[in-house]
DNA sequence: ATGCAATGTGTAATCGATTACATGTCGAAG
DNA sequence: CTTCGACATGTAATCGATTACACATTGCAT
């Protein structure tokens, strides 16, 4: 591999002038710089970043952390993240916690010893332990999804959204309306999205049977299983709608509706959260709300390079969501 | 930050000491290795990844060219991936070409000056330019989805599933076989696909109408318009069954039919590729062939491993294929 | 008692870049 | 004719690890 030193030898001149004509640092006559980058252009040379990093403290690589890679709103948060960092010649180093919270600390901590230049983070979780890491880490941080105390957060407005999707459905004159929701560990989808439909019952002055209430694992197939067991604990007192807090579980549900023989929305609506690709393409097509997941991963993005440029940014940003009225209600 | 200095300092000991410790290289007395440790833990001390990779000139660190970020395909083999390189220590560097071809090979350039062990590439196509740049920069690279000259190659066996396909249709009586390809760029995709298809349709004494053939570029839109085209120019000679040679081209083809009111499968039977999410649970259930991507994934990840350790692999496997019978034939 | 292998630790070079500081040239201002 | 600032280049320290080599101690076989 060559190095600096290789093309500096070529070139007739020290390896500071060869690093000053690179990097446009610092005074380099114009006969020497184009020898210098004919030579660079011929021989293909690539300065070795493990040394450039080394010695300037950054890296040119921003770590993402992931709670699952394979779902569409990581993917879709990723893709803004990269569309954006891409061009300012960042790259992505990407970690995956598979909903563990023990990785999520440990991959910050390895992310920093890789020196990247910051990290982005789509949180599941908020607990004591992560904010003390990030906090000591001291690495530009951004969390998307949680509101994250002392770290910048970008969050989806979880709980007015839960809001309108329940006002709309007691619009369309239901009363019965039955949930599946998550863990409470997740503030955002567990807890957030579960206030705003519970508050909106309330303020409409419909009763909850908590058999109605169910909780799967953000899975399809927990979709299927919870909507299963809600109907059988609830033969006689049926809900007329179900909420479900994201579109896999709605999609699960609907599956298992169908099967049943139940028709959507006639006998049953459905909602759900995410607008996914599929909730368009189904039959029949899922009312859901688009969160504008790649939005978010640009925004997140250009924050986070803000932070990186030393400016103060605010410590929380709420991202706007759309009602996409569709056939399952 | 706290560096092996620091550590060396804090427990009298000479920085080749902790190192040594750290590393498990040559000897170190029980003693000393405990109290190194004890203050490792401590000050939770990390060693800095960028004068490592410098030194040693491995980095843990793989790198990944995709060329569409956004796709399930893409996503399932990156999940595999990150599966089994995880758990060996490696973190993975993402790149989207973004179906560039330039940047497929600047991406290598730029992954080898970022010092990654190995690269695991999604190719979508082959030129000279690109087997040439991988020969140049001398690291692992493992292809996936292409076969490449001298590079080792994990292929689909794209002439056989398409084969099959049509062949499979052909047995449900069909004899006017639509195709909806894509760019013979792709040598798999594009070319293999269709051969698999055509040469069928002959040996079946089947004759094609080349209005019946159309060229999408892998989009759900393309789909759309590509069977729009197909049934406008062959109106007095429709044809009764379409392959579509990916699942989101067969997704948009279906919408359009169903807007026009034709029926599936009976008026017109559809057929994709890929085993996306979707085909499972759209109206009605795609046949497609399921490409078992996270697995490839894995192997992926396992041969470039293998390579790592300076093991000799053949230069080309063939991954398995799964055909889907379902509701739209 | 001697020698040699195994064990334990340190010194200093090295990886490939950046950068503070020094040095030298040249033209213009005073 | 000095002096000073802009321009151009080089010397050498530095970033934080690994590792070849050297040296010291110990124990055991001869």
């Amino acid at each position: 591999m060559t190095t600096i030193n290789d093309i500096a030898q070529m070139a007739n001149v020290s390896r500071t002038t060869v690093s000053r004509a690179l990097n446009n640092s610092g005074y380099v006559s114009e006969d020497v710089r184009r020898r210098i980058m004919q030579i660079v252009e011929e021989t293909g040379y690539m300065p070795n970043q493990s040394a450039k990093s080394l010695r300037t403290k950054r890296s040119g690589v921003i770590g993402v952390i992931l709670p699952r890679l394979s779902t569409e709103t990581s993917t879709r948060v990723v893709n803004g993240i990269n569309e954006v960092l891409a061009k300012e010649g960042f790259q992505i180093l990407l970690t995956d916690t598979e909903l563990d919270k023990q990785k999520e600390i440990d991959y910050i901590r390895l992310l920093k010893s890789r020196h990247v230049d910051g990290i982005i983070l789509l949180a599941t979780n908020v607990n004591e332990a992560l904010i003390q890491t990030i906090q000591q880490v001291d690495i530009p941080v951004l969390a998307i999804g949680q509101e994250l105390p002392g770290v910048p957060s970008l969050v989806y407005d979880d709980y007015h959204a839960a809001a309108d999707l329940t006002n709309m459905l007691v619009r369309k004159g239901h009363e019965k309306i039955g949930f599946i929701g998550v863990t409470r560990d997740d503030p955002s989808v567990g807890v957030l999205r579960e206030q705003g439909y519970r508050d909106m019952m309330q303020q409409h002055g419909h009763q909850i049977n908590e058999a109605w209430i169910g909780e799967g694992d953000f899975s399809i197939e927990s979709g299927y299983e919870q909507v299963k067991t809600i109907l059988r604990n609830s033969k006689s007192d049926r809900p007329t709608a179900l909420f479900a807090v994201t579109d896999r579980m709605a999609i699960g549900a609907i599956e298992y509706l169908k099967e049943q023989g139940y028709a959507i929305p006639e006998d049953i609506a459905v909602v759900g959260i995410g607008a996914s690709m599929m909730s368009k393409y189904m039959t029949p097509s899922l009312t859901t709300i688009d969160y504008h997941n790649k939005e978010a991963g640009k925004q997140a993005a250009h924050l986070l390079l803000r932070q990186l440029k030393n400016e103060k940014i605010d410590p929380k940003f709420e991202l706007s969501y759309r009602l996409i009225l569709r056939d399952s209600v």
